[in-house]
DNA sequence: TTGTAATCTAATTTC
DNA sequence: GAAATTAGATTACT
């Protein structure tokens, strides 16, 4: 789990939510596509609404994961077999590399994510062809 | 991290792709999308292809987490003040829930789809309103 | 800059 | 009804 363990100044943070401290400041909510629905006439407040929320929302992220490559080498060959694995595997490749679950999730949602984008391009400049990577056969002997 | 440390015949154990078993038997790739690529004229694989993986990958789903009232308490009061939680918040909340992280993430995700579905048809059947629930204010005081 | 981890929406499956 | 998964688009960091 990594747990992070903040004790920080968070503007949101759940005791502050709970009201275990007393608020007493105003927080802001963060509901950029329901604003959608007041008038506001606002045109700076229009531009946040029906995009991502924008950088700000972003400054709470997950740390990114910096994979070593041989956690890499595991999962890209484990992904040639089943690009997408059950619960199951994805707790045992947790446990073998030393990873949380959903960060081995997320890698394979990534992984397919960047074949399909490499077979579109393939598709697109190689119209009538097979795509050379993936053309030897589609079920292990 | 719940580790599920499941030693079960899986078909498709870290061990066997690894070979750290000798398969000595055929795994079947799990490449659907792939297989679009491949000049299949056969009927049935292509109903498989531009679906979502048929119900078989549905099998090795995470077991469904049963959240109790206590939980979704704390959730719905998070959630009416900052409905992007970021990393630190999630991870406040998956230590005083007792969840993961991911759990929570899940979680939010599912409650801004429920809350812009109901957003939709209230503004569906109310063209001309305010939804009622959030007319109030869109910031605290 | 590029590649990719992380996030988001929307639709869907499953229980 | 909702938790889990997916595709796809996007953001942002190394």
């Amino acid at each position: 789990m990594a747990s992070v363990t903040v004790e920080s100044s968070l503007a949101f943070s759940i005791d502050r939510i709970l009201g275990l401290e007393r608020p007493g400041n105003c927080l802001k909510l963060h509901r950029p596509w329901a604003e959608n629905n007041v008038e506001s006439e606002n045109r700076e407040q229009q531009q946040q609404l029906n995009s991502q929320p924008t950088s700000n929302w972003y400054i709470g992220r997950r740390p990114r994961t910096a994979f070593t490559t041989s956690q890499v080498n595991i999962l890209e060959t484990v992904f040639q077999v089943n690009c997408y694995p059950g619960i199951q595997l994805r707790e045992q490749l947790a446990e073998r590399l030393d990873l949380d679950e959903d960060r081995i999730q997320i890698w394979f949602q990534n992984r397919r994510a960047k074949l399909r984008r490499s077979l579109r391009e393939t598709r697109l400049t190689n119209k009538n062809n097979f795509f050379p990577g993936f053309s030897q056969k589609l079920y292990c002997v």
